[in-house]
DNA sequence: GTACCTGCAAAACGTTTGCAGACAC
DNA sequence: GTGTCTGCAAACGTTTTGCAGGTAC
């Protein structure tokens, strides 16, 4: 764990990007989460170590950690975007009765990037996908 | 296309829903775009022909619509959600540098349902898929 | 006639922005 | 010292809500 924050603040300094505490800490609450937050839920539990912290703050770093490819943005029809430090590829298994997003891991789905290529003649980077169900909890 | 809406009449009907002439645009809207529109698409569509026309309804119907199952909501990134008339199980190829999203095709994933359902013990109802890249007008 | 639906306006919500001061380097 | 980052508050755009009147059945 303190390995991917080492190697993170590391490619920051790399980019001539300051590592100031508030954004080293917004990193370290993402890498350690495994819940998925929100933006909000990142302020919340910060602004108790960061009494005067603000949710521009928050905002600036994620949307500047989205862009260098540390984090993915999920917009999955909630009303607020939740923020996943994504260290391998995964899926998303969503409750529909809760909203619990929990990591699924299915292997070679590879190909259907150059079939949907070949159909549409976009050039594809990447894919995502969402399983809708009831989690065990809910069942 | 004309079929498309008789159907879907036919089941409001049978659900005790009734048929106001806004609902039944904002359904024919829906069916007879191919462009994943958005609430205010809908609505600039529609106040032409319906002058008191109000955002409102058109969100009420919405969210009619999405829970009995006639259209998806897609919340990918952007601000505003797009709405989908799914006829046939079909997955999107979104273009990250213009927006457009293009419906693909492709069979047989089902087995990811019940891989997830082993790994995460969900029962999985449904899944999507996103495939981002660059469509043919943007590269 | 009755329950549901519409239109309107205001409010709520998540997110973005502008700016002045602070701080990492 | 300089340029970037932070905090604050106000603004923004989308979506939701409450309510009064209207309309499909």
């Amino acid at each position: 764990m303190e390995k991917k924050l080492a190697e993170a603040l590391q490619q920051l300094k790399a980019s001539d990007i300051r590592i100031t505490p508030q954004r080293q800490a917004v990193l370290e609450f993402l890498i350690n989460s495994h819940a998925h937050p929100t933006a909000d839920d990142i302020y919340k539990g910060l602004v108790d170590k960061f009494p005067g912290m603000s949710v521009a703050t928050v905002y600036n770093n994620l949307r500047l950690f989205t862009k260098i490819g540390f984090v993915q943005e999920m917009a999955y029809g909630d009303a607020s975007s939740r923020f996943d430090f994504s260290s391998q590829k995964h899926y998303h298994a969503i409750c529909e009765s809760c909203g619990k997003i929990v990591d699924t891991y299915y292997p070679g789905l590879d190909d259907v990037e150059t079939a949907a290529e070949q159909l549409t003649g976009f050039k594809i980077n990447e894919h995502r996908m969402e399983l809708y169900g009831i989690c065990p909890d809910c069942q």
